[in-house]
DNA sequence: GATGAATGAGCGTTCATTCAT
DNA sequence: TATGAATGAACGCTCATTCAT
């Protein structure tokens, strides 16, 4: 990324080069991460990919699981700058205008999803109270700016649906992912009779269902503010629905 | 479940008690597992709580990763039974009915959503490949049939959305429960300012989520239908769901 | 080898039925020896292959070495047996007819050697006392008796030497046998230059080496007669070989 | 060997050090072998008699199997340094002298002969290829020199014959230790009637073999040799030693 | 700051042997 | 006699982490 490439040895002073350094690790790491996203790589494969030693990459990260969760976090944090300038456009956004910035910056991250699913059963496990609270406090502001962001380009939703809907909709990205992940199925098994509905391609299958999260949840909102408006008749919760 | 119980150093002797014995080792690894759900219980730990030796669960499970395959097979397959209960109900089912029944059997289930996490990429790369195909038959064919349940309570669903909806819906219990999981987010910071978002609890959450996916996706299968009928006007990729 | 064949479950009451049942045992582990002869099958694995419950092979053998030990004393006993055969024709025999019986009962016998060799070092730790010295009371009962014929056949030999110069063939035989087995040096490596002396036949080898070892014993005899008879002359230890 | 001595939890830093360590690993490990020759001992036992921790050696050896390898090899490289040296001798060695360096560097090296009865069938399978080609190389190259010297000082002798008596010497070395190891035969029983056979010392009939082997072989090329120059009445295969 | 040798708790798995049935 | 479920000590190996250099 930057110009100054640190080599093997060479001591990181200032805080640039620290930074570079550090960033250098989570690359690494990541990298090793694509190879074999079954498993999560160990101390010793990542210090040697980022051609450091072992001990060199705890003065970076106090834990392994500290270092992931700054990987996932790299992640979260490019998706969302992508987001917020996507959210700067001045004409409306649509579905089809998330469903492709997730495909773009998520589907198309190749350790972006199998980190998520390892990280969150795994990892917060014993890293410091503190780096964590840090992690979800800054989670939580992106998620908060996009949503008011959100919220702008689809009207009706009320303050903090955006931040929800978002928020439902990563669920889906990554439990989808989860369901459909290669390797879940092996091949030879996938054209079997019974076993149609494991060969969609995950990208498609996402959109469908990204789809119908937002119209529904859109759609929700929009009754919601129509019974607000005109309380005569509060159409109690939906029961079915099937309308008429 | 049985009133047979083996007690410890009890031999096994038919099919009846082996199967007991097996189902006594899953619930001991159950039990554990739910004490802390951010690991994989040992097999020592495993063999302890179910008070047999460590041989004795190699003759019942002949790996790990089997034996927690297995017991990620006995949540799902206990839930899809209740919901082939309720499927045979003869009034049309709603939402609500859906959004009940996961409450029930999947959030209830505390071991459930934490071994599904762990389950998918950590369990089954050194599963058996006969094994692992016989388990994805087994839920392709139980998703199957639920599919076909719910398009007959659901109108509108061509063949095989029953299934897709089913698995999107699943998609969106785990990956929302990984996101806001107990523990995740520590109680302390839960309402910091900033941090609303994680105040809510995972059940209702879900339940806005699941409404929404459902009433989205049987829209657009009802709308999709209606194209059918009158090609004339064929409503393009609806690119945004404000209507009018 | 009898016409009684014990069925698994049945019952073998009387000595012959025993008798029969011992060696079906023994033959099991022999046929998967041979088919693994770089480890020692496992009781599970003996029992399965006699049909057997683990628990029946420990009523004919208290333990897995004492298994193993009697297997190589059938070998042993077989190879005797042919040899007793031999010894008692008439007209002389030669260093080719202690080859070719080799040859034909050790080499041709294809669990012999690899058993040998594991049998020495392994298996004798554990094996009660006394069966282990039945064992060699037996095996040196043979010897003797054999080395007796030897000494028939081969003027010249004083009593005992016979014996001696079996045990020292048999040396040679287990000894280069464990030196050249085959998958000791992979086939690839065998004919890579500098490594032709292991790519000899184990056959031709042995002969070589038996050859030499009783034309040499044979002659350093019949000096050592001639040294009694005239002992004007005592010619001293032989220095180095190359006479004149 | 160095005046060296890294002590517990001192650390190996250059190559010196390193080499230093992994041979007092290996001396561990034969310390150990030597108390209890009828069995390899485990890592742990080797670890501790090293006192390192367990760790440690597997970063010297990347298995059990890879160290008892190098153990062997130690083994194998003192015997031949010390047959180099007696070969350099002018004077022209005999038999007695092989004897004698036999019983000084292989009987008197206690690990030696039961580790090679083991490594053979027992070590050499998991061994990575690479490794194991590399050793069986050096042997070779070992031998094929030992053997040149060997042909230096018994003339007559063709060229790879030299080799070919070494191995075959060697196999009679390990064959008898075998048949004859301390502990084989219990002392109470040696001296039982019938058993006089395993009664003499293992050195004194190795002696008597190699000189029986030894003399044979050179008799044997000799004549050969004689066969070569003088084809006209050629000896076929001596069908029996017993001469006139 | 950087290194990498050392650590050691921990894990999954095997298998000879026992003994209730 | 025969069975095979149960046992549990033993083993080889991994890897996150520490700390002397």
């Amino acid at each position: 990324m930057t110009a100054l490439l640190l080599g093997k040895g060479q001591r990181a002073i200032d805080a640039l080069e620290k930074e570079e350094r550090r960033n250098a690790i989570l690359s690494a790491a990541e990298r090793l991460f694509v190879q074999h996203p079954e498993r999560l790589p160990s101390m010793a494969e990542v210090a040697d990919a980022a051609r450091l030693a072992k001990g060199t990459v705890y003065l970076y990260f106090s834990s392994k699981e500290e270092m992931l969760l700054a990987l996932h976090g790299r992640h979260v944090h490019t998706f969302f700058q992508a987001m917020f300038k996507l959210l700067q456009r001045t004409q409306p956004l649509t579905i089809d205008d998330m469903v492709a910035l997730t495909r773009e910056h998520i589907v198309g991250t190749a350790a972006f999803l199998p980190l998520a699913a390892l990280c969150m059963g795994v990892m917060e496990k014993a890293v410091d109270a503190e780096i964590r609270n840090r992690f979800f406090l800054e989670i939580a502001d992106l998620l908060a700016r996009a949503g008011a962001g959100v919220e702008r380009h689809f009207p009706n939703l009320p303050r903090g649906a955006g931040a929800q809907l978002l928020n439902q909709s990563y669920a889906q990205i990554i439990g989808l992912w989860q369901l459909m992940q290669p390797g879940c199925v092996p091949p030879e098994a996938r054209f079997r009779p019974g076993m149609e509905m494991f060969a969609h391609s995950y990208g498609d299958e996402l959109e469908i269902a990204l789809r119908a999260l937002w119209s529904g949840y859109l759609i929700q909102q929009q009754e919601a503010a129509a019974r607000m408006a005109k309380p005569v008749a509060p159409a109690p919760k939906p029961r079915n629905t099937r309308r008429k």
